[in-house]
DNA sequence: GTCAATCTAGCACACCTGTGCTGGTTTGCC
DNA sequence: GGCAAACCAGCACAGGTGTGCTAGATTGAC
């Protein structure tokens, strides 16, 4: 056997192309050739690596969704709850250049998973699992005493996905509407205010 | 001159169809010979009255926008206040048919503008709309008793804006986590709740 | 060195795209 | 009727696309 370890690298070199042409020209521009371009390859040798170009769009999610996800862990290891909880949901949206980049990124994927089974599928999956962790934060706010004692979590819970991911799409759509600063000073307002109780109350 | 009333039932006619392409496929399959097709014209016909397919574009976003603009027009006659700011809001959401339609193809609009200077301009300019909207149904809800006397209804605003968006979004993108009832609750909450005090606060 | 697995490179095909252009057809005014 | 403007239809060109395929280069085990 010849080289198992560079094969990876490779991968990896190309999924970076893809990101960079994501980033630069959204989904639609990351053709196989430009790809292959962009990682300083010929078509033939990215498509060795990945037999078709839906192939290649769905790892380059999937490894944006393990990049995302290694960085919440990291966050999710700070001792302070309070401290925790913001760490965490700053993670998942775009407040920082390096998140800018990947929510730009996978707002493209989103949009394409509309018409695209495949990544469909990727895309709902990694959006239930936001949503359970989104949950696993809602009850640390409860046991913070930030929750009304009868709050539905799953319901409080909901609306603070709703509103991440609020601030999050006009963030990158409609920068002229919302700064970073702003956004953050809204989600610490939504999450210690007393904007957390039941809908039923 | 020969015939100028039907030329606009023409562009209607064909923006129709770009339409109905954008909500079944999305932009990229809104080729000008697809429009054609589904509006059952030559190629040639359609760039009679749309000399570029980007011109095409964008009288199809404005003509969108018109149409939302005109529904919310007839929401805001509504007498009572609280009915009214609820009627409104609702007409800015996917909660039926129609408005989903609408902001289906809405959504198409916008992530396209991410990459085109043109579509950015009109759907910058939509946004500062929604939002000047917005604030005016927060000064309403001042009058209404439901605000803190001291919060800032600019922001305030831009977090029921980024709350609309986000249930918006959720639900064009990820219906598996959000029904059109849970949305509507959801507002309901945020909007008559105790949920609109000051960030400062 | 030998050799086979692995990787790279790129040609070729069929298809779709926007748009320039050139004819034909219909329309309503005079 | 005649005529010009408005409209319709579609060909043609120069691109870009995904992917099948073949041929060469590189690599590491033996």
């Amino acid at each position: 056997m010849v080289r198992t370890i560079d094969q990876e690298a490779r991968r990896r070199e190309i999924v970076d192309a893809v990101w960079r042409i994501l980033e630069r020209g959204g989904l639609e521009d990351a053709s196989v050739r430009k790809v292959a371009a962009e990682a300083g390859l010929a078509t033939g040798s990215v498509r060795h690596f990945f037999g078709t170009q839906a192939e290649l769009h769905a790892f380059a999610l999937r490894s944006l969704s393990e990049r995302v996800g290694e960085r919440v862990r990291r966050a999710a290891a700070e001792p302070d709850v309070r401290t925790r909880v913001v760490a965490m949901l700053t993670e998942l949206m775009p407040l920082r250049d390096d998140t800018t980049r990947e929510l730009r990124i996978w707002l493209e994927f989103v949009h394409r998973s509309r018409f695209d089974e495949n990544l469909a599928a990727i895309v709902a999956e990694q959006a239930a699992e936001v949503r359970r962790f989104l949950t696993h934060v809602v009850t640390g706010l409860g046991e913070l005493g930030h929750l009304c004692p009868t709050a539905d979590h799953d319901e409080v819970a909901a609306g603070l996905n709703a509103f991440v991911d609020g601030l999050t799409f006009e963030l990158l759509t409609a920068p002229a509407l919302l700064t970073r600063e702003r956004a953050f000073a809204l989600l610490e307002s939504f999450v210690f205010g007393h904007h957390m109780r039941n809908a039923a109350e």
